[in-house]
DNA sequence: TAACTGTTATATTAATGATATAACAGTTAG
DNA sequence: CTAACTGTTATATCATTAATATAACAGTTA
């Protein structure tokens, strides 16, 4: 798997890891149908306890991106709440985009970086 | 002062009162050379601890956009790091843009996210 | 049956958020 | 000069959370 948990971080191990596995199904590394590792394989990979891995895969599951099937472990699924998304997303960026206008970040400045992020996943 | 501490949300208190400090400057409520009330002032207002305040304070001097004068206290000085800032803002909006992928928002959808925001806070 | 799934239950350790009380060193108005 | 105010620092306590560990349970499947 392509996951690589920075020790470091401040950002606790299991969002690092819903994150990636996020990322990994927005740019089709992980598709629709696909089972992840299991819990006990992933976590010996990557090396943590299992049930880091568990809380981040309950997570996944609780956000409508995988589902449980008690053959297959958790399958990528996605549910698709877009207005929900959106506020969810309007609700993290606003702080974001406020510090970004304080130190002088313009409009198109943040467009651009939509674009880059966006580049940088849809292909 | 306008500030609102949601305390049954789950994010931190000194958190959410930095962010509506920033929030406060990007709207120009707060201007550049203002004075933020003392720390016991705004725990006594907010109805939180002096040391939470300090907190948010601490970290709002941390990350430039307030120096403290042993005078006027916690006065609004914005330090302009715009290419730090910009990588911040790219780390921390990767995962959010990569649910939104994942969810169905477009591109555009993102990019008017960001008109809205601003929007809102621009004028 | 044996090996595998996610899940649950406990327990422990470390770190963090929030509170409380207290003091210190500058600053400033009366 | 005194009194009241600044941010800051030092402790201490309590609750919550992140991460670990060991163990078991109920389905699934080769």
């Amino acid at each position: 798997m392509f996951i690589e948990i920075d020790f470091n971080s401040e950002e606790a191990i299991y969002v690092q890891l819903r994150n990636q596995i996020i990322v990994a199904i927005a740019t089709s590394q992980l598709k629709e149908g696909e089972s992840l590792p299991s819990v006990r394989n992933m976590a010996d990979d990557i090396g943590v306890n299992m049930h880091t891995v568990n809380k981040a895969y309950s997570s996944l599951r609780q956000d409508g991106f995988v589902k449980v099937d008690r053959r297959r472990g958790a399958v990528v699924a996605v549910d698709i709440d877009k207005m929900h998304t959106i506020n969810k997303m309007r609700c993290m960026m606003k702080p974001l985009i406020a510090s970004g206008i304080v130190k002088g970040v313009s409009r198109e400045e943040a467009k651009k970086l939509i674009d880059d992020i966006y580049d940088g996943m849809e292909l």
